[in-house]
DNA sequence: GATGAATGAGGGTTCATTCAT
DNA sequence: AATGAATGAACCCTCATTCAT
């Protein structure tokens, strides 16, 4: 088993652990990051941090693939029973986003910064985390979901690309601009998204579904 | 005169100079770029880089602005006299990153890990950069903008970011998808991705336009 | 524990290190000595003295500390039991020091160059150092002094400024006077600069006393 | 002619330069005096100044040698004709002390540090010179003194070294003590120290005189 | 004579990693 | 298994001095 030392550790002693390292990535990056502060924080040794994960990268990789692992299941939960209309999925699945950039911030600030700016040593082990999450969540994302209202002359994939570049973009600015308020203050504004997501809708709709 | 003691270099050598600080930025990031590398790559002396810019953030702002200076004349270049049409401003405006972000490739990667992962002790200096950008070229982009085919009952600022958060999606897409590609290569594909962005009009003019 | 990573070491190995800074800082002061000069003397790694002392600044802070510690006892110890009568206390005060700036000249160029010629960014520690020394050791050293024969018309507290001031101008020239001898060739004067002080002495006491 | 680059130059430069190089001195003392700062502060090249002194050792003492015998002959100046009372002689030459550390306070700090905390590689230079100032100056000062009313069973020069340990730790007390404060409240004060100073030559005259 | 660009050794400091205990 | 002292290469930066112009 990879990181088994680790592994067989008290769950509570791994909470500590991952815990303290995902807040020392989160507020310096992967480069800055000091093993010094993570062992401080989580009140191991220096040695121990190493013998759990050998170095590091690993390190970086195992907070990673934690993350993601519950990132994914939480924006499921969240989500619940996918509705059919692809419209309301989409933006369903921005708000969930956003929801989880505000209950687990530091999660969020080590994913966005691994996909935005991967230290050279990484983009290769990021790049395949990557592609896995694509592969896993996209086919279940369009399944069921109901495309017969698009109009006939129009390339059903493309209308789906138009519709998700454009709300992941809304989702994106949404986020960054509220980055800095408490969740509580974001939750609150979470009616008012919802009500301009409606307004390009509309637009959307107009150029993609016929009458 | 900031920085005179290298704007005072012969041009071939400031080149050198600039090219080899630029890719170990573009390469590194901030943080872990290395003066030393900068120098052995430029062949100049340790003292010599501070000599000139007095220390290594200085170093990266000069290399950044320099950046700036470059692509904003060079972007307005290739675009020539903006079309009149929204879509079509839009599109060539993205087209013209797109071919920036390959004909300069280590430009483009500094310029946007600066703007994307902004190292603590420079936020300040960029967001100046930044602001200054947007206040510099956003209203020359609306300019002379034909917004008449806009349908009556829209919100024209609200039509005019639909479309800009999706080309810009679209660009950013194009531009991580071809990546690793030669300059060349993506030159050949712009037919294609103009083919393309064209089809993602037809949809937005269906939503946005009065026929 | 402040420096519990140095206070661990081994005696042996202490000793070591304290001995090769103080040395570099005895020669050069505190801004020219040299952290490398210190390892390389003292047989540990770059590293290390960091890893004890933090920085340069604590490391100088802790050496002169283990001097002030050590100067004071010893010179308590050399002292004695201090004479009630105020020209022996005070020669025995001189003679002590003088024997201690030849038993450990190091330590004494060390303390002697910290309150003469402080560098700036340590002049507050430096001088709550002396605050301290001084609130700790002068009440002790005019305790019991028998003052009674000072004549009636003399502030006491101007007669004993008077054969301090005499008394450490004598010392100090003692010290600069021998600076170059060895200890050995020192020590066997001292009886020499006990007639001088008390030549010195009797001119004071003629002034001083009443009879 | 020693330094004769420098001589020959027009006696406002000159000026100007001393001027730089010893308000840099006085301000960080000799080793983290900057010679960068210098030129800057005099208006002249870089290169100039080893042009004129050869290297910093040399314009260091070349400053010296200037303040010291500025100095000198400032102080004879303020002192006047000597009075042949050796009370009033030393008092007097130690207010001309005073009064000069506060008209020019740059030329004493440099002075003082030099003596007080040299650097190795001055110290034989330094040596020197206390050498000849001692030399030159204590015949003259002793010269036409009046020590007639010295109590015959008391060694003349043993007395006058009484006085003089005793005025010049006074002198030195006092500078020290009004050291941060304008050369305007010093003046003022004098009045103060004289009537201070000669509560000690009470003490003093009582050990030293035959009445 | 005068300039100031260029040098490069050395400065203090950081830090992931190792390894004897 | 767990510790944490020790390592040493690399970091950015300073500076008196030189020398081609």
């Amino acid at each position: 088993m990879l990181y088994e030392n680790f592994e067989n550790l008290p769950e509570e002693k791994k909470k500590r652990i991952i815990g303290a390292c995902m807040e020392e990535f989160a507020r310096n990056g992967y480069d800055k990051a000091s093993t010094n502060n993570m062992v401080k924080k989580a009140g191991i040794s220096k040695g121990a941090i190493f013998h759990y994960f050998g170095n590091k990268k690993n390190l970086y990789l195992y907070i990673l693939d934690y993350i993601i692992s519950y990132m994914t299941k939480r924006l499921y939960n969240i989500i619940g029973t996918p509705s059919t209309d692809v419209f309301e999925r989409i933006m369903n699945t921005g708000l969930a986003k956003i929801r989880l950039a505000y209950e687990e911030p530091l999660m969020y600030e080590v994913l966005y910064m691994a996909f935005i700016s991967t230290p050279e040593e990484l983009k290769e082990e990021i790049q395949r985390r990557y592609n896995k999450i694509y592969a896993e969540n996209v086919p279940a994302f369009i399944e069921n979901i109901d495309m017969s209202r698009f109009r006939k002359d129009i390339n059903p994939a493309k209308a789906l690309e138009t519709i998700i570049l454009l709300i992941d973009a809304l989702t994106n600015k949404y986020i960054n601009i509220y980055r800095n308020k408490s969740a509580n203050e974001v939750l609150m504004e979470i009616d008012k998204m919802v009500e301009e997501y409606r307004e390009y809708f509309e637009i959307l709709k107009k150029g993609l579904y016929s009458y």
